[in-house]
DNA sequence: ACATATAGTAGGTATCACAAACCATCGTCC
DNA sequence: GGACGATGGTTTGTGATACCTACTATATGT
């Protein structure tokens, strides 16, 4: 049957295309990337450094410039913790709720926009599929709800 | 209904499940996951440098230094074009080609492995659906075939 | 022949990501 | 209560990525 992929082809552009809409917004915020998944992290609550380090899988070295660079936007903070004094606890400012609450709501309509052009029995397909996925493959929730 | 997500959601989570997987094959190989498109790109044919830059969406500068590096493992060449002597050819090395074969291969089985992980009803919906998508965006052919 | 577009490179800057070494604090175990 | 290993983060150094601007050389259209 021509026009049909397998499956790992599929994924594989898939990625690519969500990736490529991703990216496209934050360029229109003037976010990189990682700068966007870093406040995505921080949206519904402060983290702390390692926890940041575990759900973007990078090095914690990595988070600590990662981190450092958002934060002269004034977009986060850093702040003690009050129980354990070696840790920090990263929280977006005002500023930096307010992008990543646009910028939320934009990938969000991407990609409503990008569903809504397949029939809706798909759609609900997708969902569970996706969900299904997600949930068996331990995703951390670099988008979206932190609970399941 | 607890456990489903929005579909933007879903998708994002997926799209970084995919590229973590994506990513991990890159690394057991010690290439990089732009260098790894990159050589996937070239699987199936030499293309030329703006070719390259209009598939990956990378400015021209970008792919210039890319190729270089990838050109240094002696995973491909460049080689001058018979018809246009601005041009340049960039075409995978036998040990190259050799290299993007595996790599695919093991993208391929990790991606068709996720996929058996649900049932074939949903498996051949989620291959429907993203096949439909890639096609109807216009998704360049950074895997699998360019043809559709 | 001349203007313009196209193919690709060079240089400069910022970001990103890792590894290794390091400091400070926390918890535990004796 | 003090030594000791584990934990939370930063520093430093290196390499890769990606962009923009400027540039060279060749092609193409008029």
């Amino acid at each position: 049957m021509s026009g049909v992929f397998t499956t790992p082809v599929a994924l594989v552009r898939l990625s690519y295309l969500v990736n490529a809409i991703y990216a496209d917004v934050c360029a229109t915020h003037g976010l990189s990337v990682p700068q966007a998944q870093l406040m995505c992290v921080l949206k519904d609550s402060p983290r702390g450094m390692g926890e940041i380090s575990a759900m973007l899988r990078l090095d914690k070295s990595s988070v600590t410039g990662l981190v450092e660079r958002v934060e002269r936007r004034d977009y986060l903070r850093r702040s003690m913790s009050a129980t354990d004094r070696r840790a920090i606890t990263v929280s977006l400012t005002p500023a930096g709720k307010a992008l990543t609450d646009t910028f939320y709501e934009e990938i969000s309509q991407r990609l409503t926009d990008l569903a809504t052009s397949m029939p809706t029995d798909d759609r609900d397909h997708l969902n569970r599929i996706a969900t299904h996925l997600v949930l068996t493959e331990d995703v951390p929730a670099v988008f979206g709800p932190v609970a399941s």
